[in-house]
DNA sequence: TGCTCATTAATGTCACGTCAGCAATGAGCG
DNA sequence: CGCTCATTGCTGACGTGACATTAATGAGCA
């Protein structure tokens, strides 16, 4: 398991030196970094009207596809927070759409699921889902899509966040 | 220009039927997301040392590259902080490295120049982006980045994001 | 000139993401 | 049992990022 300041792979151990850097690959961070803002944005747009932030959808789609899951679990399949997710559960908890049970065996832990108002959201999650999915990825072919995911998987791998995301959609 | 609420390139009248969405897109979102953070996780770490966020990095960087810049312009320059990132830059010179002056001719506007202690970082910093840019992308092969960059490019083609960069790596 | 409208910058509000530090609990081991 | 250590979840501090609003100024036009 790598430790939690590492990148894309790398350990600062084994860091390259800075030789082979073209402008190219600046140009390409700050891609990345551009395109999930817009895309933060957009989803932030489609789900305003639910009075949701992307977070708080994320977490709702994991628990709806995985529950129970203690919030440790769920600090390992999301992206976002990557210690324990207390706050943005605590929000959804309050809302309602998130319930929070104590644990018998270890009392330690907090099992979360989704309430029935929490569930009643999920279809409508999935359908902004897939809206941005089609927003997002309409202007790229399937090849490019494959590339970039490979490419971007290989950057992860790793990570937290690559092993978050590869037990979500792979796992 | 397009709206500010525009991702990607769609605006909102323009949208797809979400229909051909696959899984894969959402990975690919996720995985952007995922890239994005650990890149960011990374570089905070690098430059911790100097005690400045990759925020203000961009923007002594933009800087040292184009002043004099108005907020407005600067704003338009950078990823982050969309509007006028005033708040940023006010930490930034109130801790000497950035220098604000205001305006002759219109006086709304306020011009931004590096100070001689933020000249002296510019050497570390573009130190720090070519090793961040390296831990980043040396997974990658040449033609995946090119590809890469394309695919992100086209994606981001319409939006403020993507007119910011365009301007600044290739204007 | 006087009016209206656009632009620039600043600010208040909200929700995160990161980090460090903490309390409670559980597990391993003598 | 008693000690130590790891894990779990919580909380405060800090710096963004997004958005809306406001104040000051400039530009266009009758």
């Amino acid at each position: 398991m790598p430790a939690a300041n590492t990148v894309v792979g790398v350990s600062p151990e084994e860091q390259l030196p800075a030789g082979a850097t073209t402008q190219e690959d600046t140009e390409l961070r700050y891609l990345l970094l551009a395109a999930q803002r817009e895309g933060a944005r957009y989803m932030s747009g489609q789900l305003r009207a639910l009075n949701l932030t992307p977070a708080q959808a994320e977490i709702i789609l994991v628990l709806a596809q995985r529950e129970p899951l203690t919030l440790a679990e769920l600090g390992r399949l999301i992206v976002c927070e990557s210690n324990s997710p207390s706050r943005i559960v605590d929000t959804l908890v309050k809302r309602g759409m998130v319930s929070r049970t104590p644990g018998q065996v270890d009392r330690r832990v907090v099992y979360l699921g989704l309430t029935e108002q929490g569930q009643e959201l999920v279809p409508k999650l999935q359908e902004i889902d897939a809206a941005v999915d089609a927003a997002a990825a309409f202007r790229l072919s399937s090849d490019e899509k494959q590339v970039m995911i490979r490419g971007l998987r290989r950057m992860l791998d790793g990570t937290v966040s690559g092993a978050a995301l590869a037990t979500r959609f792979h796992g």
